[in-house]
DNA sequence: GTCTCCTACCCCTTTTTTGGGATTTTTTGA
DNA sequence: TCAAAAAATCCCAAAAAAGGGGTAGGAGAC
């Protein structure tokens, strides 16, 4: 029996929800809170196993409740539920702690189907979701920051962001250390930074 | 009509998907690999929707084969699958260009889904998969590396993270400069690493 | 002909990494 | 509960690496 909360503003939707999850064999709609300070305070003294969270409450923001819950009840998990697919929301709801990440029009089987996931200790989300947050990982389809780099240039930042040392980037390259380190020298006068690591995370997004 | 095509040593394998994709309505299989070095000839002759791409395979590795391919045909979506769930695996398939990471026990009915959403776009993945890729985006996940460092540790990496300077983070968390550094030296040494770059990247996952 | 790019060298400072310690507090387990 | 382990704090010294400044020749582009 998995125990489920919810937090979302509207009436209708609470109610549809907790309905779908009590009629379901296996799952139990323990609470559910129409903002985000009533489930922060509710969620601590009735402990479920997963809370579907929207994102867009009135006052609190369902991220910040995460971020907040997530430190207080590591145990329970948390799948955000929202009509956008915004790329700043996904991104800042996984760094609160969110395991999963739904858009609104799920359907029923699915959501089911995500609860459990999410409880056995998946993470599940809508795959244009995915997308997003894995897009994240390539270097070449968004960033304008490293086209204003030569090819040299973006080979030895390449280089840089594995961790290698300039010697070693140097004899892999077979040029001299010093050719290196004029590279360097040009790629942090570009992206104006005064490290390595500054200029990856200039190049490839904060972590 | 959504047209695939096969990479994988598996003979039994090889055929099954390609019997499993022909005889589905909407999908048909263009080709079938034994090894990485055929598909990259092959695949650029006859370029398929989607390609379902072995990690393991004898030689070049489907990575390495995806990292090829996807400069030379960019519209080519790839779909990993494998046996592993390895963090650097999966990072690594996620950089070199591919949309999907499947684990290989997946149902026939969730491969053939998988294949029409990276064809619409999608980046189908495991639950389990995208949990590893998202526990990176949160330090105090349990499944991130950082686990094994302790909380003054952690908080330091994330200084480190941010391209602060030793002193830097010393003046902001009220510590000596020394302190920091036998932190970073504990960090180095429970992440098995000798600089500042290869900490993040086995913490943050490389890029 | 000037410009950018790649290459390479000089001198010098700052930062990081590595190697020894030490002390106190906190946590943990027998 | 008490001792051991782990964590957090600091110090000294030295070597390695990285970063800042300047200069400069050759190749190719415009």
């Amino acid at each position: 029996m998995i125990t489920v909360a919810i937090v979302d503003d509207l009436k209708e939707i609470r109610e549809g929800l907790q309905l779908l999850i009590d009629s379901s064999t296996g799952f139990s709609c323990l609470d559910a809170y129409g903002n985000a300070e009533d489930a922060i305070i509710g969620l601590q003294r009735s402990i479920p196993d997963v809370v579907l969270m929207d994102i867009n409450l009135p006052g609190l923001s369902g991220i910040e409740a995460v971020g907040q819950l997530k430190d207080k009840c590591p145990g329970i998990q948390f799948i955000m539920s929202t009509v956008y697919e915004d790329d700043s929301k996904i991104f800042d709801s996984l760094k609160a702690g969110a395991s999963g990440y739904l858009v609104k029009k799920t359907t029923p089987d699915k959501l089911l189907e995500a609860i459990t996931e999410v409880y056995k200790g998946g993470s599940p989300m809508s795959t244009n979701i995915a997308r997003r947050v894995i897009s994240s990982f390539r270097m070449n389809d968004p960033l304008n920051k490293v086209n204003i780099l030569t090819q040299k240039e973006k080979e030895i930042l390449k280089a840089l962001s594995q961790g290698l040392r300039l010697k070693e980037i140097a004899a892999e390259m077979h040029v001299g250390m010093e050719t290196v380190r004029t590279h360097t020298r040009h790629i942090y006068e570009k992206l104006q930074v005064q490290s390595r690591t500054e200029a990856l995370n200039k190049v490839f997004g904060k972590r």
